[in-house]
DNA sequence: AATGCGGGGCA
DNA sequence: TGCCCAGCATT
């Protein structure tokens, strides 16, 4: 039996009895398909209900205020969701006079529909063939078909409309498109699917390589975090200073380091010295101490943006391990450390 | 190609 | 905590 065939009848066994399924019209659809984008359906359901209730038509909801709109959509998120809404609404009842665009490619033109939302009113609504390439149809397709482009760059965002566009089957899009999306949702879960119970796991290719875990791929967006960072450097009268190795997870796991303060912002000296050297080490010496860099060193990891600022401190003694400074070359050690022991002449 | 936009559920 | 959810608009 086909991929298409086995997932009607999955679908035609399993699907949730939701209101927007047995309607053919357009308007009520169109509303369901915005309150799911981004969406769970167990989120979106009362809200959905709420809005047909106090909008049962497109004029109801053009002839409504934007605050009043707003106010229903509230705890929903995405509010531009419900500004374009309403924008929409007012287009299709004034300027279309009613008629809503029954095709894929008016559809689109519409304010707050993109392809996934004018692929699924036009199949669900009209019967056109166009696919829908929802999360749920990535991770169905990715996995069914082992395919690990990223789901998140244009060249995945081509393969994957191409390959669903070739599968839709074109005499039930709507069933079809449907099908599918439940199935991600119900069968196809992002974590720990049943893939004991599911009827398409003789031929699953994630399943039989035991990709499940990995599929679909997605690239993260790393965001910059930037972090203050104080390293104290010590030195003694016998010309040794003292750093640590970094033991727990996370960068530069197991190199060397002078004994490092982290602070929520860039400290002046005298920030610097109310805190003093706590949680250090070296918190229970008595010292003088002085400012390396007036200017934060910047040093850019590919996530995170260290601002860092070298201390000198002046001490008699320093605690048990301490090293010659001339030793200091031996360890492995940052980038950004290294530098330091260069430019200050270590 | 990247980023902002929300809030809830889940492991 | 991080990831995900019937994505879209903007730059």
């Amino acid at each position: 039996m086909s991929f298409q065939s086995k997932l009607i009848l999955w679908y035609s066994d399993k699907k949730r009895d939701l209101p927007w399924r047995t309607t053919n019209n357009p308007y009520t659809i169109w509303l369901s398909e915005i309150i799911l984008q981004q969406t769970q359906i167990k989120q979106g359901l009362p809200y959905y209900e709420e809005f047909v209730a106090n909008y049962p038509t497109v004029f109801d909801l053009a002839e409504a205020s934007e605050t009043s709109v707003l106010k229903l959509w509230q705890g929903l998120g995405y509010y531009s969701r419900a500004r374009n809404l309403h924008t929409t609404a007012k287009h299709i009842a004034y300027e279309l006079n009613g008629k809503f665009p029954d095709n894929y490619k008016d559809l689109l033109k519409l304010k707050g529909v993109g392809d996934y939302t004018a692929s699924a009113i036009a199949s669900i609504a009209f019967n056109e063939p166009a696919a829908v390439v929802d999360g749920n149809v990535y991770r169905v397709l990715s996995r069914y078909f082992g395919i690990d482009t990223p789901i998140n760059t244009s060249a995945g965002i081509k393969e994957f409309k191409t390959l669903a566009s070739s599968l839709i089957l074109k005499d039930q899009p709507a069933t079809y498109n449907q099908a599918l999306m439940e199935f991600g949702a119900l069968q196809c879960k992002p974590k720990n699917p049943n893939c004991e119970a599911c009827p398409l796991n003789t031929n699953c290719a994630a399943l039989q390589h035991q990709r499940i875990g990995e599929l679909p791929v997605k690239l993260k967006k790393t965001k910059i975090t930037t972090k203050y960072f104080n390293f104290i450097v010590g030195i003694d009268q016998q010309q040794q200073t003292f750093i640590e190795q970094r033991t727990h997870k996370g960068i530069w796991q197991n190199l060397y380091q002078f004994p490092l303060i982290e602070s929520d912002k860039s400290l002046s000296s005298e920030e610097f010295h109310m805190l003093g050297l706590e949680n250090s080490i070296l918190e229970d010496m008595t010292f003088d101490y002085a400012l390396y860099n007036e200017v934060d060193v910047i040093h850019k990891l590919s996530h995170q943006h260290l601002h860092t600022k070298f201390w000198i401190i002046e001490t008699q003694t320093l605690p048990e391990g301490a090293i010659p400074i001339k030793s200091l070359k031996k360890y492995p050690v940052p980038a950004l450390i290294n530098d330091f022991i260069t430019q200050f002449g270590f």
